[in-house]
DNA sequence: AAAATACTTGAATGTATGTTCAATAAATAA
DNA sequence: TTATTTATTGAACATACATTCAAGTATTTT
């Protein structure tokens, strides 16, 4: 026996960088080896080929997301201030024109989700638990009556996730607080209007 | 002298569908000649490469969007019903499935926009008129006293913008009419909300 | 008609790419 | 220690790709 020598997350979010920098397609194997730091053979023996070690990256960032989220959401603030704690971050994230701030569920969905079937529906699904945990945030904000009892929280969610796809978007054409802010300052006021 | 045989929009149109489809780094010189019925030579004559077929198409699409929404938008109705008509017209393309359908430009900025300067110049430069345009229907909307006098048209129109991004991403997760449709409904309340 | 011009054809070219593999090295098990 | 297993190395491979080009064809100009 004998274990590999590398730190798997380390290579994985460096493989992320470099396919969110340069998208799936575009990025070589050669791209690869120079990020990760691992010869052709130890990726194929790693994660069969190209295409497995993008899925482990996707995985990896899902994972290295979700743990963020919860951090985040993780206290006994209100769940409007956690909210706008999280547009904040995101607003943040837009400005700093940094492609591997961008998120690469979308971006992959969008680049492979016509050709892919299964990387559209792993992106799709990771897309998915994220609304859920939104929705989760909303619930929570009902039973802290900011919200009112009648809002439907999975619908919220799911323009609250509109509204980031869109906001993620402006920020890639304008790069700007002075536009971001206001768009996500409107996001929020839309959501808790009654 | 000689003109060229074939019908450069039909050209640019077969050509857009396939990057539509493919994206640009995975659509092959094979996939355009065979999608544009032209040969290798001709499409370096008239385009001079790969890229320059793709801003063509670009181009070509701008153009054709442009055009759709004159003449969306040409006539005496209520601003609002028409904005309403957009947006239908948003959401059934988004129902449809169809990557053809789905915007070259966004998708293009996502892809290239990184490592291509002069296509994400170009991209965001359509994608700004576009935004001045639906400007202009805000426009109309405050002089036929539809939205208050106090309404900035241009923020509302970059809102508008960014509710359609996330849109069209929601509906490439999700190409529900019973999800959309509401999406697209709160979206105009929001906008037209005093 | 003849010459000139410009488009069309499609095979050929060189390069870049993802992948394989045999040799080597390291770690564990017997 | 020895045997066995597994990771690492990096050169080699086959393929697919964007692009070129020389020959052929059609149209216009003189």
């Amino acid at each position: 026996m004998r274990n590999a020598e590398f730190d798997k997350e380390k290579v994985l979010r460096a493989a992320m960088c470099t396919f969110l920098v340069n998208g799936y397609a575009k990025t070589s194997m050669q791209d690869l080896t120079k990020a990760t730091g691992l010869h052709p053979g130890s990726i194929y023996c790693a994660f069969d080929n190209k295409r497995g070690l993008f899925i482990a990256a996707i995985e990896q960032y899902q994972q290295d997301r979700s743990q963020q989220f919860e951090q985040l959401f993780a206290n006994e603030h209100s769940a409007l201030d956690n909210l706008s704690r999280y547009l904040a971050l995101i607003v943040q994230e837009g400005l700093s024109c940094d492609a591997t701030q961008s998120c690469l569920l979308t971006k992959s969905l969008s680049e492979m989700g016509e050709q892919d079937e299964q990387i559209k529906q792993i992106t799709c699904n990771f897309l998915q638990s994220w609304h859920l945990a939104l929705a989760q945030v909303f619930e929570t904000a009902k039973q802290q009556k900011l919200i009112s009892a009648q809002s439907n929280s999975q619908f919220l969610a799911q323009y609250l996730v509109m509204g980031i796809y869109g906001l993620r978007t402006v920020a890639s054409t304008q790069p700007d607080i002075d536009v971001l802010q206001p768009l996500a300052d409107k996001l929020l006021a839309d959501l808790i209007r009654q």
